[in-house]
DNA sequence: GCAAAAGTGTTGTCTCTACACCCATGT
DNA sequence: ACATGGGTGTAGAGACAACACTTTTGC
């Protein structure tokens, strides 16, 4: 099999918003997207994308993401979730995007329908080049501005993640196996942006029966040590209940 | 502009899950797909497909999908939710639909990725022919299968659907502007597969501001006449608290 | 007057919110 | 001993589930 005659689709890709979270804040993987005008050697770009590629020719969807997801990370069981695709003809259109695809060698006035994942990681273990950018974390908070449609692609994968978490019990992807109650309410707070009041996150929790308190604490910290606990998604997924409650 | 010139997109389309609710039921739009034999004349391809088409190579992956849904209704304000992209290799690889694609000129071995949207329609005011073929409503529960991968698009709507229906309120767009809280009710109860209690739905309702009771009553029914309804989107809009609510 | 759907209240149980203090550890 | 976060209970308010009868119309 010639893996190497693979050939990539021009016009569909795949983006992913991979969030990472350090117990203190959320943050999002980002590629440096810098380039030089050949002739000065001048810096004319500059600045952020998200990780993501074009689609193999005879590759599904979530292949392609979870492919990227390897590349960076050298993971395969990554939470990894579809939330929506972007096609807007215009979408790549603006003077630095044509310059850098130009420079890519591929043709700017192509349209390139992207469909759009997020996911979340556990840990950092996340290599720190990739096709020969570089790759680092930022806290979500602080990114204003993205190359390309991205800045959008971040806030809509991000309004997507806050509403899985209000449903589903997701939060969990983004800790380590053993994690201690207040923890996971620290991944409530910063991805909802809002406090929480301890004693009642607590109660709340203490009703989910696929949260496992462990007979293992915290160790080495200054200060009274934490219960650890941890997910077991097979007594989530045996025991959710269809929540029938139409909002207000 | 000469706009009969405008190219499709070979490998790139939507598809369109159009729900219609008669006061009884939910249906779903599709569309005969049917081939005959061009030796025998004898049908080799009689089925049904979800209504969809391929985007301009020009053209935002909305618009495409408004565009479908303005050729078989005449509308353009018909609530349009993208859901899902597919575009597995093999989702077009049967034997009927790889003869169907070849009959119309297109080439089997091309994979094409589609965009899923649903679309939720107040009355039936339908096209009987589109690009030639028949159109018609069929009832979502007595669907068994479709041709493609579109009995696998259309479950997945539902899903999503569904999902939407508890957490935002939709259902209006399933009833005609004014309605009566007996027609809300059942298109939660159909929609979501469950009976309700009368008293507790209209408790419940009573507490959503943007339903707006009418000073106008139902007429010619053979029976105590309803009150009517309409929603305000203005309302729900300003007035909509942030769910902070993680499910158990 | 009959059939058919509209409309209406109460009770017990559960969940939400708000709120303050002692406990176990490392330094 | 002190700083740090861990861990716990209660009371009032609102939402949920279960449940049965009267009203208004067309025929």
């Amino acid at each position: 099999m010639a893996e190497e005659t693979r050939a990539l689709h021009d016009e569909i890709s795949v983006d992913c918003v991979i969030f990472g979270f350090d117990f203190e804040k959320l943050n999002v993987l980002l590629v440096d997207r810098v380039m030089f005008d050949v002739s000065t050697g001048k810096k004319i770009i500059d600045d952020l994308t998200l990780t993501g590629n074009h689609v193999y020719v005879d590759e599904d969807l979530d292949e392609a993401a979870s492919r990227v997801l390897f590349d960076l990370t050298g993971l395969t069981d990554i939470y990894l979730e579809q939330f929506k695709s972007y096609g807007s003809p215009s979408r790549i259109n603006c003077e630095k995007d044509r310059a850098w695809l130009e420079f890519n060698g591929r043709d700017p006035d192509k349209r390139i329908v992207t469909i759009g994942y997020y996911s979340l990681l556990a840990t950092d273990k996340i290599t720190l080049e990739w096709k020969g950018r570089n790759v680092s974390w930022y806290p979500v908070d602080d990114i204003k501005e993205l190359a390309f449609d991205h800045m959008q692609i971040l806030n809509e994968a991000l309004d997507s993640l806050r509403t899985k978490l209000l449903h589903e019990p997701v939060g969990f992807e983004l800790l380590p196996e053993k994690f201690t109650l207040s923890q996971l309410q620290r991944v409530y707070e910063i991805v909802l942006g809002k406090e929480l009041d301890k004693r009642n996150f607590r109660k709340k929790v203490s009703r989910m029966n696929y949260l496992i308190p462990l007979d293992e604490k915290q160790k080495g910290v200054p200060h009274k040590p934490a219960r650890l606990y941890s997910f077991n998604r097979d007594i989530y997924e045996a025991t959710k209940e269809d929540v029938m409650d139409f909002v207000v």
